[in-house]
DNA sequence: ATTTAACCAACTATAACACTTGGTTTTTTC
DNA sequence: GAAAAAACCAAGTGTTATAGTTGGTTAAAT
């Protein structure tokens, strides 16, 4: 999502550039973001030059929001809220972990994508995976053909 | 530990009435133990009228201090504090998780065993569980008495 | 002696999270 | 209009932290 939010206003990103700069597989980052897209926080262009953007403003997106969407919660309880933690029962510790969950979710829900792009450490650690993408994606690539040479299929890093 | 404040200047609590009451296996109860007796948190007895109690007052213990020991961590980052999180460097969101890491740890500092003890939903939840396991408890000894003249071996529940 | 209960080590099960595989569909470019 | 890029989709697999199990030994009370 902070590539994304880098990235407003010069287009779309493809996940695949996205699966390369920060390491998550291509695949994981479909699923997270049918889920994000689900919840209308980014939509997606298909074809070349196609990708996604934010379908709000950074300063409209917080990190709860994120999470939310694609955790389904941010929750400590083990019972999901439901108070049957215990055959059926609120367990001793119940209060506590409620309580806790609200200020992890007050805490996330005060930061927005906009807070975190103008953070300067958020900045420095953007740029130098501008600059690592780069020189990576040229290796990974021939890395691919290889191993479509051998096995006739293409894997997806 | 909740069972231990309760239970304060009222002699040791064995392990096994916590088990039944909490639904927690014995076995596991005495790995957690280990971990609170290592941190000074609890001290045990052994023998007949043995058990454990605090080894500190509920108003010297945090929640925060228990976590830690058993868990012995309450942190959010997946490389533990560590700037490492790829490849050896800083990931685009450490220090999100860093701050969250220590909002959790200030709330859980801040609550005591002895704040706990004296919520009433916490002592509500503490008199019911004290009916249920007496009612409990012999039912489940005969099961154990059962199993040992099939089985002869006593499993510890 | 026997029983109770802490103490200890090594192994196993479970479930959430992360990832893989193998597709289809839409859109752009040549 | 063929090929490529990239989103979209479903069902399966791998990994790891958490929780639990098994099978003991040791210390203290009755």
């Amino acid at each position: 999502m902070l590539d994304l939010a880098l990235n407003q206003g010069k287009g779309a990103v493809t996940l695949q550039d996205i699966a390369l700069k920060q390491e998550i597989s291509l695949s994981y980052l479909e699923q997270l973001f049918a889920k994000l897209r689900g919840n209308g926080l980014v939509k997606g262009t298909r074809g070349p030059g196609g990708g996604y953007r934010l379908a709000q403003s950074a300063e409209a997106i917080s990190v709860a929001a994120i999470i939310t969407a694609v955790d389904e919660k941010a929750d400590m309880t083990r019972c999901g809220g439901e108070a049957n933690c215990q055959d059926g029962k609120k367990c001793l510790t119940h209060e506590l972990w409620t309580d806790l969950s609200l200020e992890i979710y007050k805490f996330l829900d005060g930061i927005t994508l906009f807070n975190l792009v103008n953070r300067p450490e958020v900045r420095e650690v953007a740029e130098r995976q501008e600059i690592e993408q780069q020189s990576h994606s040229s290796g990974l690539q021939s890395i691919v053909v290889e191993s479509d040479q051998l096995t006739g299929t293409t894997n997806r890093y």
